[in-house]
RNA sequence: GGGGCGUUAGCUCAGCGGUAGAGCAUUCGGCUUUUAACCGACCGGUCGUAGGUUCAAUCCCUACACGCCCCA
């Protein structure tokens, strides 16, 4: 195996592999007593404005590490950048301060290994803070090139799938997930604030539910069922809620076995949260505020650029009805006849919207709305009202039993979130169940099953409660800038690379 | 699923029906304040894979693989 492999390497990686065996033989290799006591940043904040002079005097002596960046030997002196976790700092690297022979084997070293040096600060002349060397260590020998110093890895291929080198190139890629992480901090922050309480419920399920999708199977072998992916929490948390955690939470992934696209990966993140005593008006105010809120945490400001657009967050949203939507931008509706299942079967055949013969007209309309209007609410947008047909687990508008008491938020064209206030009357879920199971019987395999112990659950009783989903990655997406889900997934999903 | 574009050295990219190119990196030599360090020399390739056309294919054609973008 290892003469083979050598044998395919090419000569880069053999070279290096040459090297480490020397260090092997040495009996210096892969060694773990470094200890660091500073990082780049944290230098750059403390002595970067210090005149040589100071550091001089001061005798600044610290220990960094992290991977060599940068090397250039100009002959019996180097400099040399490393970069940790916080940034990058530069060592001086002097033949005459080292042990004797050790510089010569610096000079083998190569961009990419793990080094770490111990010595004083120091401003050179252009006055960059530098640490000279007095003590150098390679900690960990790195057997594959780095790309290119200026280009650094720009193929969107290897970055999605060697992320480790993306993150090591890029730093726009390292903010992208330092942007996630805080954003998902924050809204832990947010909920905790306000007594929810976060939970975690099963990713595999026997009754796949809580979402209008098609499921990922798969088998448990022991106990010879199959076992469904989860596309939603949203019926176990309202079980919670029954249970009486009023305000729960899950931020967790959610499986759906659908297309991959810059705006859908098979598994994605959501935050669904349940609120007892709270309606989806609530629910509203509460994401308004959690954006603005959220934005001027992360990124210090409202107002958020994604790629030519400008939003802000803290405007109030625009709120729409779904039926408004559809007159704004089919201007020639007759509102009169916006339920009319006939009219609207016609209006959607002219779209080029394949109808089917289930479709009634509640359905037809979201078909029409996601046609024509979806994409074109660029601002931040409430839509409101969907039809009873299309939100199998919503609460109906009492003044409207065709509605719902439901909202979808879109920013930049794009599904951000979606809520309502809860169905508690279990009879009327019931019922929604059987439609759901009469569309399945008709072929549509993203309809809802019939989940009885959900029913039982609502049975002892679901207080007056509001949900709310909210898709993390394209909220990720909006604030990063970033055109692909891809760029904030550190592995994205892709077709399995070919090893020979 | 359909359409478009792409795949050439480790990386970033040129190129072309007639023996494969650059920069950076590597290797060797020089250089004790560099900033894409610099100077000199060398080295580096299954041109995504498989067929086809041709005297000759990395180039033209077909299929496939993978990726990106758009559409459904």
């Amino acid at each position: 195996m290892t003469d083979n492999r050598k044998q395919d390497e090419n000569a880069l990686i053999a070279e290096r592999r040459k090297k480490l065996a020397a260090l092997r033989e040495e009996g210096i290799a892969f060694p773990n007593d470094f200890r660091r006591n500073a990082l780049a940043d944290e230098l750059h904040q403390s002595y970067g404005k210090h005149e040589d002079e100071r550091l001089k005097d001061d005798n600044v002596i610290v220990s960094v590490s992290g991977r060599m960046m940068v090397k250039r030997v100009m002959g019996k002196a180097s400099f040399i950048k490393f970069q940790d976790r916080t940034g990058q700092i530069q060592i001086r690297v002097e033949r005459d301060r080292l042990p004797e022979g050790l510089y010569q084997s610096f000079k083998k070293w190569d961009v990419g290994d793990i080094v770490g040096a111990t010595g004083a600060l120091f401003k050179t002349n252009t006055g960059e803070l530098t640490v000279r060397a007095d003590e150098i260590r390679l900690l960990t020998k790195s057997l594959r090139p780095l790309p290119e110093k200026f280009h650094g890895l720009s193929d969107q291929e290897t970055r999605y799938r060697r992320r480790y080198v993306d993150l090591i190139m890029n730093e726009e890629s390292r903010r992208t997930f330092r942007i996630r992480s805080r954003i998902i901090t924050y809204i832990r922050a947010f909920l905790d604030a306000q007594d929810y309480l976060e939970v975690e419920t099963p990713m595999m399920q026997t009754t796949p539910g809580g979402a209008i999708a098609r499921p990922f199977t798969t088998h448990h072998n022991a106990l010879d069922m199959p076992l469904y992916l989860r596309v939603a929490p949203e019926l176990n948390l309202k079980r919670l809620t029954v249970g009486g955690f009023e305000r729960v939470y899950e931020i967790n992934r959610n499986f759906r076995n659908e297309g991959v696209s810059t705006q859908h990966n098979p598994e994605f993140t959501m935050l669904e949260l349940y609120r007892a005593y709270a309606d989806y008006e609530d629910l509203i105010e509460m994401i308004e505020a959690l954006l603005k809120g959220m934005s001027e945490s992360v990124l210090g400001s409202a107002k958020v650029t994604y790629q030519d657009e400008l939003f802000d967050f803290s405007k109030p949203f625009v709120r729409m009805t779904v039926e408004d939507v559809i007159m704004k931008f089919n201007p020639d509706v007759d509102r009169t006849r916006i339920r009319d299942r006939e009219y609207l079967a016609d209006l959607a055949s002219k779209l080029g919207i394949k109808v089917e013969d289930n479709y009634d007209s509640g359905k037809l309309q979201i078909e029409i709305f996601e046609k024509t209007g979806e994409a074109e609410l660029r601002d931040p947008t409430f839509v409101t009202q969907y039809p009873t047909e299309v939100s199998p687990l919503s609460r109906r508008k009492d003044s409207d039993p065709f509605v719902t008491d439901r909202f979808e938020l879109f920013i930049g064209g794009r599904e951000i979130a979606n809520g309502f206030s809860e169905l508690n009357d279990s009879e009327d879920q019931e019922e929604r169940f059987r439609a759901q199971v009469e569309n399945r019987t008709a072929g549509d395999d993203e309809a809802m099953l019939y989940d009885a112990d959900y029913i039982r659950a609502l049975e002892y009783g679901l207080p007056p409660t509001a949900g709310l989903g909210l898709g993390i990655d394209r909220l990720v997406m909006l604030l990063t800038n970033a055109p692909s889900i891809r760029d904030v997934l550190l592995f994205p999903h892709m077709r399995p690379e070919i090893f020979d």
